[in-house]
DNA sequence: GTAATTTCTTAACAATTGTTAATTCAACAG
DNA sequence: CTGTTGAATTAACAATTGTTAAGAAATTAC
């Protein structure tokens, strides 16, 4: 089974049929390290399975302070799911840390099968869904946990490896709210 | 014109006739001070429109701490909208910190309408993109702001005159991810 | 392969926050 | 009205973070 169906799956039980009605409208698109799929300030419908490396997404302030705000890796889903669903300019960015390839299909399609097929529909909702679930742990977290907490609580958590030997510091230290600096002091405490 | 219909206009241009379909299954509660409208833990499908008073949002973390998540006043809805469209326990808690009169309905009869009723749907998606929205600009301003910031922030938020007035200094506190004393001296900072 | 650039670490200092505890102030019940 | 409880402020100290700056390490470009 292609990975990217069997994610689809355990949000909701689309059949091979179903399955490809997308498959059949996808590319594989390739982006280089630094390179951009999502663009701040532009209308953003597109939406990429992540088949190798890795991206970042983050917000850019009026200050011009870039603020990290989640990680992707291979076998997940990245876009501007509020650009998408609202038609407005996305508000963040998604880059490419690692040389990546994604399978990207356009969110009007998706759209398109909301309409006729309540598994389909069914699979936005959940998607939805898990978005918000997401965004308010992180919330949470952030209100809750000092910076090393944080930063502990990134240690345990199952992308660990991931993020740790694939994303430079700087970005986790801005995912974590904090300055490189500090964070490598928190590193140092840690590792005694 | 009811002040819930005119909110409801904001997000969708319902009629008169598919705002009756709601009005006439709302019923008018009174929550005392300090009771619950929402209880971590209880599968909540209520949506209330706070006539009068103001409410608090809450979580309690595994160390039992309280984390306010936000603040509520009349002529706003509260509710614990992903118990609401997962029918999962609600994460959250929401306390009156007034006594308070609210127009209480069900999501169940509002996700009735959604399937008649176009203008309903519209609505019950532009709900679920302001609560994506808001969060994720909650979520930035725990990211890129020190507690300071935030509190200037909330100064030059609408709610300002509000918050200040009749929402408790520790609560207030917990909003900003910092504790009561540090508060305090924050405000005395910035009085100087 | 080497130079240039960027990233990461470490240090020192200032500013901020958390913690504990005491005091003042406000709210509430009887 | 009064006593009790809880809320907000202030103080002192320890711990943490931000900032500026310098040097080491790693990465990138040519």
């Amino acid at each position: 089974m292609h990975p990217l169906q069997a994610l689809i799956k355990k949000f909701s039980p689309i059949n091979s049929n179903e399955w490809e009605l997308l498959y059949e409208k996808c590319t594989e698109v390739t982006i280089h390290k630094g390179d951009f799929f999502i663009k701040q300030g532009r209308v953003e419908t597109r939406i990429g399975f992540i088949i190798t490396g890795s991206f970042r997404q983050f917000y850019i302030n009026p200050s011009g302070e870039e603020l990290s705000t989640y990680f992707f890796f291979e076998h997940n889903l990245v876009s501007s799911y509020i650009s998408c669903i609202t038609g407005k300019t996305s508000l963040i960015s998604i880059q490419a840390i690692e040389e990546s390839t994604l399978l990207v299909f356009d969110y009007t399609h998706l759209a398109s099968l909301f309409k006729d097929y309540p598994n389909w529909q069914l699979f936005g909702r959940k998607i939805a869904e898990y978005l918000l679930a997401g965004i308010e742990e992180r919330m949470v977290g952030l209100l809750a946990d000092n910076p090393e907490e944080r930063y502990r609580k990134l240690l345990a958590s199952p992308d660990k490896q991931k993020i740790l030997e694939r994303i430079p510091q700087q970005y986790i230290a801005n995912y974590l709210g904090i300055t490189p600096i500090s964070l490598s002091r928190i590193r140092n405490r840690i590792n005694k």
